[in-house]
DNA sequence: ATTTGTGAACGATTTCACAGCT
DNA sequence: AGCTGTGAAATCGTTCACAAAT
């Protein structure tokens, strides 16, 4: 038999692509049932890349809504998203949701459905380790104030410059870190200390139980945790790569 | 034929796991060569998510070096960035280039070669768009002056705001973006203005030529021109992510 | 003895194509 | 008439396993 299949792939080899192709169903479908009943059924889930493209789609329907749009279609998101019209609708679909029928979707409704798949919808409490220019500058974000965050402390090492910023939030020493995470309940934090002290920071926030870090210190933080989210964005990092797309993008990198 | 193929599937359902594999080489290896065959070999490129960790083990090869080390190896980065071994290997593998041998990579010659594969060895110009807070809190970023980029504009639409600023880079009225750009050839640019901004920033940029941009606004920019990389850093769009992934891992998205 | 380098297997994500609504 | 929603195909990226190198 097996010299039998290996002829019969020689023919397909010259002519006969078709039923190759079902071949290959027949195959792929046997080694899916045979996978499927080797390990459980694994749950179905949102891949990370469309998660992050809901995201950047959440945000902009959020732009839209403020300009009074109702209703977008996919080919439309495709244009100012860079985001293909079919992944769009691929996406969409992970969420179970019905928005269907032509005219596009319902930018009111598909919002609140993302954010209720996604969790936007409770609000959350959120801190800023590192007062300097970056940390005051994310204390003025006018957004924050505006979005489901709730931005409940910033935090800095240095008393002195506790007492002369001027913000609605509540600031604390670091020594605090602890207690204050906990106390208030604060699930997020955002990183915006000098790289040195980036990683004991983290530390302290994870021990207190913080469930996600946005690090904007030029270092890679690590989490001995699991279940705990960091996002680095370290400026130097997407200058290289912008650079290093540049560069792929022009000439071929095998010379 | 087809009957019988179907037969054998049946039997392979059951028992014969390693011939279906064996079968599964044959059937992949002639479609490989049809594919070939139809259309031209596609020349093949380093993927995306493997330069973005390239260059994150760029910024830490640069650590590294720093600090006095000479080798590490492929496990040692595993536990410090949270990138599989295999993976690490995977990607310099990309890079065509030998540091081969045991006791690991040479960080030096390594760091090199990266360089040279994703072009970081030529020193770009760059600027800062919106000099607020945030503006010039990147202005004073340490890291950057000793980096491979040359800060060599600043540019704010308050002329005011221009004359109070005081830092090595010189500083220029934002209807001046076009000209400056052009003169000082500048490749990429940071923006930092506030959202309503953002876009027309970037229009102007992207007219004047620049190559790539690190968006801090609050929207998603969109660019007409193919060449040009953008990248969206949106404090809010990463706490949403934050927020999804937390609740995508802690409970399944389908109910 | 240890660690790299890499083709191939595997698994994940995207794209396609068209049925199904409105 | 036009757009969504979605299985299935195609493509892409990661992991594996082991040969090669020192």
């Amino acid at each position: 038999m097996y010299i039998n299949l290996l002829g019969y792939v020689c023919l397909f080899k010259r002519k006969c692509k078709n039923l190759l192709h079902k071949c290959r169903i027949l195959l792929n479908y046997s080694v899916k049932k045979i996978t499927a009943l080797s390990k459980n059924m694994t749950k179905s889930k949102i891949p990370k890349p469309a998660i992050e493209r809901l995201c950047t789609l959440y945000r902009f329907l959020d732009m839209c809504e403020e300009e009074g749009t109702t209703c977008i279609s996919s080919a439309q998101i495709e244009k100012q998203l860079h985001i293909g019209s079919h992944n769009v609708r691929k996406d969409i679909s992970y969420l179970n949701l019905s928005c269907s029928g032509s005219g596009g979707y319902n930018i009111k409704k598909l919002k609140s459905q993302i954010a209720a798949q996604l969790g936007f919808t409770q609000p959350q409490n959120i801190c800023i380790v590192g007062l300097g220019r970056l940390g005051t500058a994310i204390l003025a974000h006018e957004r924050i104030a505006e979005s489901e965050y709730n931005l409940a402390a910033g935090f800095d090492s240095n008393i002195n410059k506790l007492e002369t910023i001027r913000t609605r939030v509540p600031v604390f020493p670091s020594y605090e870190i602890e207690s204050v995470v906990r106390q208030m309940n604060i699930t997020l934090a955002i990183i915006a200390v000098p790289a040195d002290a980036a990683q004991s920071v983290a530390d302290k926030l994870i021990g207190a139980g913080i469930r996600g870090i946005v690090n904007f210190a030029p270092v890679v933080i690590k989490t001995g945790k699991s279940g705990v989210f960091i996002n680095n964005v370290d400026i130097l990092g997407k200058l290289n790569l912008l650079t290093a797309l540049l560069k792929a993008n022009s000439s071929e990198i095998y010379q």
